[in-house]
DNA sequence: ATACGGCGAGAATAACTATTCAGGTTTCGA
DNA sequence: TCGAAACCTGAATAGTTATTCTCGCCGTAT
């Protein structure tokens, strides 16, 4: 495809969400034509990925018009937050077996738990390699294994 | 067409709601299933149509995946809130005129003011009329319709 | 240099949601 | 009781958003 000189998606990327932040946007259409009024053309389909990129959600303007909002801020900035909130939401249970943990987790969410513990950079994790519903969490020992099971079974629990 | 005994509409926001709360909803179509399986049988348009009368929004959960979510409370239930959120949002000016204050607002959003003023059931309110972006109070004398344009004044100021 | 792999994007299309239209029901007055 | 109006709904359809498929543009390794 003919590449002429883009705007590159992260600066796209935060157009949106200035312009989104501004003014009410009730369309990607809408926002494609801000975009382009900004000097910045590109189709629905890169939009309606920057949109879930960005985490944007559809929400309503007093009126009960359609407008996208800024998500709130909080939980996907923090990585160890959004550990808790994966394993919470998804998690089945957490074993120890020698050096590894064995996470179990509904159907697909293992690789989201995967990712999530890689952005932690926990100093006692090797290493994770996920499935579709099991996440392998290498550390270094078997007592290291023993303490993160323990702590990933909590976050499971409650 | 015909009715046979269907559950009542009331009823069935309530089951959406409380569907919604309890687990992820994705679609329509899925809450339509999730209706059916409840022994109420609705058309898609149906539930758009209480989706919006709910407030409900569309977020993401977790992975991302699409879910409906129950609108944050507060401002909805209380009328003064409403109003003022109306006007600070949607109106231009107000003025006072012998026993009527005129508020000039943008384009289709005089219906909601009127709507949201007649909501207070403000004492010094006698009724309201709304054109497209007009809206005209109505008050007993001159005296309460320079309160009350002043009020409104204030309200959209900040 | 050439091949491979990942990323980003557009075009086309599928999936999903909102609205329009029309018909049936209920409510409210006269 | 008899309209008349407001309300509610389904069917069809319009409008909106997500995804698939494909391709070009780099990096990197061979």
């Amino acid at each position: 495809m003919q590449q002429v000189r883009q705007v590159p998606k992260p600066d796209r990327q935060r157009l949106i969400a200035s312009v989104v932040g501004r003014r009410r946007v009730g369309s990607q259409h809408e926002l494609q034509d801000a975009l382009r009024s900004a000097g910045c053309e590109v189709t629905q389909a890169t939009i309606s990925r920057d949109i879930r990129e960005l985490g944007l959600e559809k929400s309503r303007d007093v009126l009960g018009r359609p407008r996208y909002v800024l998500p709130e801020r909080g939980s996907r900035s923090d990585p160890r937050e959004l550990l808790e909130a994966v394993l919470a939401q998804f998690g089945l249970r957490a074993m120890q077996a020698q050096n590894i943990v064995v996470v179990q987790s509904e159907l697909g969410s293992a690789p989201a738990i995967a990712r999530a513990l890689d952005r932690v950079e926990h100093a006692k994790v090797v290493g994770t390699l996920a499935g579709d519903d099991t996440c392998l969490v290498i550390t270094r020992d078997g007592a290291e294994a023993k303490s993160v099971a323990a702590e990933l079974s909590a976050a499971i629990g409650g």
